[in-house]
DNA sequence: ATTAATTTTTAGACAAGACTAAAAATTAAC
DNA sequence: GTTAATTTTTAGTCTTGTCTAAAAATTAAT
């Protein structure tokens, strides 16, 4: 069907095409997959062939419809990897996403149909990030930015922007996780940092660790 | 670290060399793999270089300590995600190998000693296969292929000598699987052809099949 | 012990995927 | 609306792993 490097061009596009609806360029797919802008181009043409994406020249690529059910289908299994990872095998949030990057080329429609019913159907991921059913519909919940949210809301953490492992090493040394309560104490107007309490103590965070954290309210 | 073009030679070599204590030859290899002669030289040239193996041109290869090291490494990893398959995500024994032939070449140490952990520790494969530990130790059990066994014995199922679906699929038909027992109550001398009993019932197999089934006598 | 058959290796080609360097197209700047 | 800067594409090369066809070495046959 498609190769390992076919399947990252496809999820690569799938999420860069997340925020923007325009064509992706070429450039900017190079950059993420740490690759030339040349290799790039050859990679479209024939990802384009197979009618994945749309190509015109110089004007970057869109998914097909088909493109986008074989990038949510390749999702689906990186984080169901994830869930296995971190709910069976004791991986923490900052160390499933190398593996998964290998685990998820695995081909099996048994293997992950029977994976996602051993995990009991999971809902998020490991980073809060939703899992696409076997047709490819995500369910997104309601969150916003903590950098977003006025003094005084009240929610719980439900995701996080950055799954690097810097920033999660940081949230597991403050205390801060998945389903975690937070409530904004304070918002300093000069550099937008917060001063947020969780468990009970209060904390003082940087407007970039706020604007990398998702807070569902309640 | 290793290719899978390059691990697939390495466990195609090792296995190859468990029934012969010479070298192997280019077309063993080429047959087992389903490739060609001279692919397999240019791989080996390579895999000499890497010290995995030792090779002198027209005398076949054998696998280095190091090379037999990585050959255990990539067994045991198959091995393991087998068993997981069985047990955890209720895939028949017939089902496993193709699947396991992607799992095995996933790499992180870690994923495979905690997928060991969450196994239990199991010592043999769905086939009755030893599963090699973190050294490359095998614990090879005593067994005996049914063939060879005298008229009278009696003992259990351990593993068997082919693993292809045809095979596996026979088994369940006639109630056949691993810790099952089973008596020889006679052996026709024309064709070596047995009469078996199992499960109460007596049962007809051909010689090919019982070459094919090891037993562990009681 | 030559000849014949088989096995193995070499030589040259190809596809996938990547790269460099240079050309072409597009966008931005004045 | 030209010129300049940037982006994208082409052209040609490289590596990995494969292939075919032919040559070389080994083994078998008489």
């Amino acid at each position: 069907m498609f190769s390992q490097s076919e399947e990252n061009y496809i999820k690569t596009i799938y999420h860069l095409a997340l925020d923007s609806d325009k064509g992706i360029s070429t450039n900017a797919i190079a950059k993420q997959l740490d690759t030339k802008a040349s290799s790039v181009t050859d990679m479209i043409k024939k990802l384009s062939e197979k009618e994945v994406v749309v190509y015109k020249k110089y004007q970057g690529v869109k998914l097909t419809d088909f493109g986008r059910k074989v990038a949510t289908g390749i999702i689906r299994k990186h984080r169901l990897w994830e869930v296995f990872l971190v709910e069976k095998l004791n991986f923490s949030w900052d160390e499933v996403h190398e593996v998964a990057e290998q685990l998820e080329h695995i081909k099996s429609p048994k293997l992950i149909n029977e994976l996602d019913a051993f995990l009991g159907y999971p809902k998020h991921d490991p980073h809060g990030d939703p899992i696409p059913d076997e047709e490819g519909n995500i369910h997104q919940i309601e969150k916003n930015l903590l950098s977003v949210l006025p003094k005084g809301t009240v929610g719980v953490c439900v995701g996080v922007n950055d799954s690097s492992s810097d920033f999660l090493k940081f949230l597991d040394k403050q205390g801060i996780g998945l389903g975690v309560e937070i409530t904004i104490i304070d918002i300093e107007p000069f550099d937008g940092s917060l001063t947020i309490e969780i468990n009970n103590k209060p904390l003082s965070i940087s407007n970039k660790i706020a604007s990398n954290l998702y807070i569902k309210k309640i």
